[in-house]
DNA sequence: TATGAATGAGGCTTCATTCAT
DNA sequence: AATGAATGAAGCCTCATTCAT
């Protein structure tokens, strides 16, 4: 009888070693998926990269992710969540709207700069369409009110006649978003092809320099500018 | 064109039917690359599915590109090339300074706006650091004469007085690429995070126009702004 | 019964509530597997949703049952068991021996019927050629009984001069045990070829009449048949 | 710049060295797959197995069938094609109706007997609800003239005079197919329990007389029947 | 020039099982 | 008695690439 073949055993025996703590756990996997996902893309990250990198085993990121997707969803959020985090550090309600606008131009272009991770993880998305960004709720809630911060600085310079009326916050959070973006997004494709470095040193003071005029020359009223 | 004078060979008793257009076959394959490459970017992209697409076998596509990352790189040389050939179009050497970088502001936009395949093969180049770019020659000889544009209309306006002196052609540059590539690169987790889609309808049309106006209050004296 | 003595003990101080019921446990368990077993076979089943499906965790199946053939072969026991136990309630050994044969025959049909769960234990369980079963005295000391209801039917039969001499309890019963578990094992493929689902309604009951009549028949002298 | 990291190119550089016979290949395949898949049913079988047991790679097993499911449906399909191919051969339409019905259950019988992987097959996929025959035309096609032998048979049996009126051919063949599929589907079980083989040797060739008599006492008028 | 057949390597995911508490 | 955290091994499937014609 041939019959003699049976369910197969698996070999496994081995076990865990490892101290217990979930929320550590989960925290370990995460950061490390976070920097996979920022250099690799979703489809280029990989999982067994991820698993080698952290502190667990394989399948300890499909105990608390699921699969590839929830782990990129999660990273994403991350990302969204550390992003806005900081910006609560900036306080410019005591300035004057033209300084208080500069400073959190340049606060925001910092920050960019300072988080190229996060930034990596937008164009991604968007190279997704967005379509997990779409799946979160706890993102939009996050940034909806990135706008207030600029609204508030735009009303009292309206309101002290210095800001031009009739502009709208969330196209000017829009303005500042793109240029503080694109220097850290396209920083690559930008330095090759001209040859200048647009990330670092002298060039990189200049357009946040640049960034921060900009701004505010297309704010303030012509006659509060000088050239 | 030269594909008038394609004999179409038939082998000769009663074999393939398949013409021999060896121009032709490159082309079809490295168009349908394009496509697959700016949906899904480069380790998103699968050979077997552009084969498909293609009209021949996915032989051909080693035959001719050699591997996936050198269709990938051609198809990023073609997407620059492409995009700059458009611009050969634009004729504003006669337009008053201020009116000539409005134009050719509306036109980068309108025209990013219009190729967002190549804002999402930059997209992707940069987030593989641009390291195909770097090995491509022809990107950089294509590019580099896109600063004379700017350059010569700048140069106009400072001599009518227009325009404020000192700026940088380079960084114009930048700020000009940096506000349309934006409205298209982020179009998806901008507009879903906000829930307003940034790049159709009014919208999109006010976004122009701030954006032509923020160049412009960047570059004009104060003195010639009407706020 | 014993049940009712079970005194819940609570930890001493507020600690869990879930009651300490070892044979409880056991039996929860086990009944959850065997609906898994019976819905997936055994390498179909899955250790996670019986536990899933359980009032306790994963590790108690390991505790009580050792590991998943451990459990199947309980499962299996079980099934074999509980379908025994039912058998029980026939009373036929007043009836005149063609009454009483009807009447086992029908009681069988109906029994297997009314037991899927138990039929395609058995099938897994022919499909693992039998292994499981071997490995459990308990199963062949409950069915051996099962011919000494036909058999003594038989006897009765042949001593009344109204059955053909000959013939074999044991074959009886196979006879009848292959016309009343086909019914019920081959329902799915035999009801989809033909079109005709031979396990409800009027085409049910006519092959459980059918059965009936074509166990007499093999059984009754022909004298005593009416076509 | 860690920006070094790259797209990960396959290292496989190996290629085929077999002949190229698409045909024989899938008919390798699926020889394989059968027996693998009628051994150890769906979920236990293994697609690294059978793509090992193959004279190809496991890679063909999807370029040719899809998926592991995909295969089980060919094989399936396959085992019922066998199976009514066999069936071409009896030649019984000028025996008599009693010999004729007799002739036709044996060759069922013994067919069955012979062919255990086609059985375990079916057991198998009623495992499965029948869930993949559904999905297949070309088993229905095969199994439903599988009626018009008895059917044929048992017309001209009423014709003469020699058989029963009011049979249902569609209801003989379900008996017919019951005795010799059981005793093939469940040698396992039923021999372990009471100790006998009935698939060999003398008890194998009782059943099968049996088989016999109990189907022609059940379609044949009493009249006719020796005792 | 062009193709269909074939493949090794690796990718994601699941599984039964064990450890620490 | 009972649990949630953790795991090695293996399972299915996909991918870029090459061979034979």
């Amino acid at each position: 009888m041939a019959a003699e073949k049976v369910v197969r055993k698996r070999k496994s025996e081995g076990g865990a070693t490892r101290a217990q703590d979930p929320e550590g756990t989960r925290r370990n996997i995460l950061e490390i998926a976070s920097k996979e996902f920022a250099l690799n893309g979703l489809s280029g990250a990989r999982i067994d990269e991820i698993a080698a990198a952290t502190r667990f085993s394989k399948r300890m990121i499909y105990y608390y992710f699921g699969d590839k997707e929830g782990l990129y969803r999660h990273a994403l959020e991350n990302a969204y969540r550390e992003m806005r985090q900081g910006e609560g550090a900036l306080d410019i309600d005591d300035l004057p709207p033209i300084e208080a606008l500069a400073r959190l131009v340049e606060f925001t272009f910092d920050h960019h700069h300072l988080h190229e991770e996060f930034i990596r993880m937008v164009m991604i998305e968007n190279i997704h369409h967005g379509q997990y960004l779409a799946q979160s709720d706890v993102i939009r809630d996050l940034n909806v009110t990135a706008i207030d911060h600029i609204a508030r600085i735009y009303t009292r310079g309206v309101a002290d006649g210095v800001f031009r009326e009739g502009l709208d916050p969330f196209e000017l959070h829009w303005h500042v978003s793109a240029l503080c973006f694109f220097n850290v997004s396209n920083r690559a494709t930008f330095s090759k092809i001209f040859g200048r470095d647009i990330g670092s040193g002298e060039q990189l003071a200049k357009l946040r320099h640049n960034t921060v005029e900009s701004i505010v020359r297309f704010v303030a009223k012509a006659q509060h500018l000088k050239d």
